[in-house]
DNA sequence: CGGAATCCAGCCCGATACTG
DNA sequence: CAGTATCGGGCTGGATTCCG
């Protein structure tokens, strides 16, 4: 069987259970794991628990405010565990939790996929962009 | 070797490659796709062809304005090619290019962990406020 | 060190109205 | 039928400041 198919297959199996489209499991966690940093840190929580600070480091353009925020709702979804050490400076570590390595598998398909056709995106869109000129 | 290793072997693939993060290729298609609509539109298009307002039918709850939107930017990203029957009434038919056809098979593996995860996320929600509340 | 709180800009997206 | 144009709300996310 071809992924079209397997595709569908999964949708109608969830159509049959729910009235509303706005339940849809895979729209819930599509929305939530495309935000901004969400894949991201999960990549870099891939490598192993890992300090805030050191998330930081990792990731230098995002925001003390996202990090908080985006590994909070990690950590509310399940995917991330996060460690308090009470001690002075505190200390609190990240990592990832069996079902957050469990997307690991699909994320890695996606940055495959990513990087394999990235150039001819690029490519598609300055075709585009240049006979929108015309 | 375990999927980790591999996304961590595909990130440093790129990271020796450019020398700024905003120009990381899966983070530049990560951020297209993870829009509301995208993926949603592809899956509906894996089906076949379809015209515009069979699309419409198909997602009752997008707007003309973002379906339209939805369809230009996949359009322009090489991933849905749009062909135009000049009869009256108009019919514009939409279809997946082969490199949208491409993208199925990472995101069927998407779309299978997000419904086996699901209910696992919507617990661990559950716990997290619970004892938000306490 | 690891946050929380506040303020604010931008853009995503929906609703509505109009066109070829 | 398949759009386009315009308006406006709400949410995302950045900068800054303060706290234990």
């Amino acid at each position: 069987m071809n992924a079209a198919a397997k595709l569908f297959e999964d949708f109608r199996q969830w159509q049959g259970v729910t009235p509303s489209f706005g339940d849809c499991p895979v729209r819930d966690v599509i929305d939530h794991l495309g935000d901004k940093w969400s894949t991201l840190l999960i990549t870099v929580l891939s490598g192993g628990p890992q300090r805030f600070s050191a998330i930081r480091r990792a990731v230098p353009d995002i925001s003390q405010r996202m990090l908080t925020q985006t590994l909070r709702t990690l950590e509310r979804d399940g995917l991330v565990l996060r460690q308090v050490f009470p001690i002075k400076p505190p200390s609190v570590e990240y990592r990832l939790s069996p079902l957050g390595e469990s997307f690991l598998e699909p994320l890695a398909k996606l940055t495959e996929w990513a990087l394999a056709s990235h150039s001819a995106i690029r490519d598609a869109r300055a075709a585009f962009d240049l006979d929108a000129a015309a």
